[in-house]
This record gives structure tokens, C-alpha cells and sequence, in this order.
DNA sequence: ATGGCCGGTGGAACCGGA
């Protein structure tokens, strides 16, 4: 089973790049994020007639995650529990029924900045950054909840962390953003230390692997790129991969978006 | 060496992104 994570940055101006990508790529199942639709102009046809099934998790503007899948989708679910008051569309979660059932999760975690800090320098707490940190702790809880099912699970997106140096052409350049911050990649660890595995880094643990270029300042002209998406696995999904990639080649195409798809192909 | 963009909204600049 092949699932892969693309932020599109707008399914309206990724109207010909994402069927196009899907036609070379031909994943089971797809987690899209920024899709910046809302679900009632989501152009669901144009997926039905390539094979999908379409769950999507919209709001106007901003944000938006969706699931398209090729094989049947059970017990689908909007919204990241622990704040009724967050109207911000991040997280949709869905079962699908391949040789296994998979529980899958697609995210699109808050970016974070800017970031305020206080006289010591320390990150405030508060505001984006405050969001993005509270965000994480409502993550690490459905996990938690998630993991007691002992069942494969996998939770993909754009997780808007930079893991490590080693993720990042220029680090230094990171320093003080929400992407990297040391109270940001700590909430990670956290979740990596409830036992999930980051796919990716179980297949290559090599540097200068790079999952979005921003389109300012020729950053995929010189590959000034970062690692922020992400697949997650649960051990018992952990126990069934057979590989994970990241489809750079996209980033050079027509129209791009700034993130690349990634994929990761289970025994399931 | 440095700096450069893009999408959505709404119909001009601005917000948000990372």
C-alpha cells in the first residue's frame, strides 16, 4: 500500500500539477494539505474519475486536509480533539482497508511564526507560537489515545518541524523560527518517544534531504531546501515498510507547489 | 554576494505561508 503526503498550497492553482503527479505516481492513498478550499468547491469529480475516493476537511481561505483513496475508507474524522473552540480545518483521520486496515492521519501542523521573545531571550508561549505548541500537546494525546489500539497506524503531513540540523541546507538560518526552534523539535521528540518511527530516516539517514524550497531567493535553484513532511508509523506499521521517498523531481515541474510529495510503501 | 515568491480574496493591496 503506498500513501503518500503533499502539501499543494491551493488545489485551485494545483488543478493540472496534482492529477498529473498522481497519474506518474500512483499512490493507494493520498493526505493533502493546505488546500485552501472550501468542501463544497473541492473538485472532487476530477479525483472520482482517476479512481479515488475523496474526504476532504475544508475551510475558506486557508488551511484544508483531504484523503483521497483508491481502496474503501471507513470511520473518517474531522478535527484534532481537545479544542471544540479551534476552528482552524488540520486533521482528518481514516481507516483503510487494504490486506490490513490502516488507521491513517493527515495533518497539517500550525506553522508557528513569528515567534515573541522575552527579555532572556527565551520563545513566548503565546500567540502562533503558543498555538503551534498547544497544537502539538492536543497531537501527542489522540496518539497516545490512537497507540493503545495497538494496530498500524500512520500519521503524515506537513508537519512544519525541521527534526534535525541535518534537515535543513542552512540551519543557522533557522535558529529563531518556529520550524526549528529547540521547544519546537523537543514536542517532536515527544511524539517519536511514544515509539513512533519517522519512516523517512528509517530508509536514509543521509543528509540534504528536502521536502519543500520556498519559492523566494532561488531557494531550489541552490537547494536551500528543509525536511518538514513527514510520515510517522506506529510499530506495528513500522513492521511493515518496505520503503520511503521523497518525489523531489516534482519541485522542478510546471506550476509547483513549494513542498514535494513524500510516500512511503507498506506491506499491507 | 545578494536578492528574487506565490495563493487567495476580491477586484487593490494585503494577509499568510515557511
Amino acid at each position: 500500500m503506498k500513501i503518500a503526503s503533499f502539501n499543494i498550497n491551493g488545489i485551485k492553482a494545483r488543478i493540472e500539477a496534482l492529477p498529473a503527479w498522481l497519474q506518474t505516481a500512483n499512490p493507494d492513498v493520498v493526505c493533502l494539505q493546505e488546500i485552501k478550499s472550501v468542501d463544497e468547491a473541492f473538485p472532487r469529480d476530477i479525483f472520482e474519475s482517476m479512481g479515488y475516493r475523496v474526504e476532504t476537511h475544508g475551510q475558506k481561505s486557508f488551511n484544508g486536509v483531504a484523503i483521497l483513496s483508491k481502496l474503501p475508507l471507513e470511520d473518517v474524522t474531522r478535527g484534532l480533539p481537545g479544542d471544540a473552540s479551534d476552528e482552524q480545518a488540520r486533521w482528518i483521520e481514516a481507516t483503510v482497508i487494504g490486506t490490513r486496515a490502516i488507521r491513517i492521519c493527515g495533518l497539517y501542523l500550525p506553522n508557528g511564526n513569528p515567534v515573541e521573545f522575552d527579555s532572556t531571550g527565551a520563545p513566548i508561549s503565546a500567540g502562533k507560537y503558543g498555538y503551534k505548541l498547544n497544537w502539538m500537546a492536543r497531537m501527542q494525546a489522540r496518539v497516545e489515545t490512537l497507540l493503545t489500539l495497538e494496530e498500524p497506524l500512520v500519521c503524515c503531513g506537513d508537519y512544519n518541524i525541521i527534526p534535525q540540523a541535518e534537515d535543513a541546507a542552512k540551519p543557522e538560518a533557522w535558529a529563531k523560527d518556529a520550524l526549528y526552534l529547540l521547544q519546537s523539535r523537543e514536542a517532536f521528540r515527544r511524539l517519536l518517544n511514544l515509539g513512533l518511527t519517522d519512516a523517512f530516516r528509517a530508509r536514509n539517514a543521509a543528509p540534504g534531504h528536502y521536502t519543500f524550497w520556498d519559492y523566494q531567493a532561488g531557494a531550489w535553484d541552490r537547494n536551500n531546501g528543509i525536511r518538514i513532511d513527514h510520515h510517522l508509523l506506529s510499530p506495528q506499521a513500522a513492521d511493515l515498510l518496505r520503503d520511503a521517498q521523497i518525489d523531489k523531481q516534482v519541485r522542478a515541474g510546471d506550476k509547483p507547489s513549494d513542498h514535494v510529495p513524500i510516500w512511503i510503501d507498506l506491506n499491507a
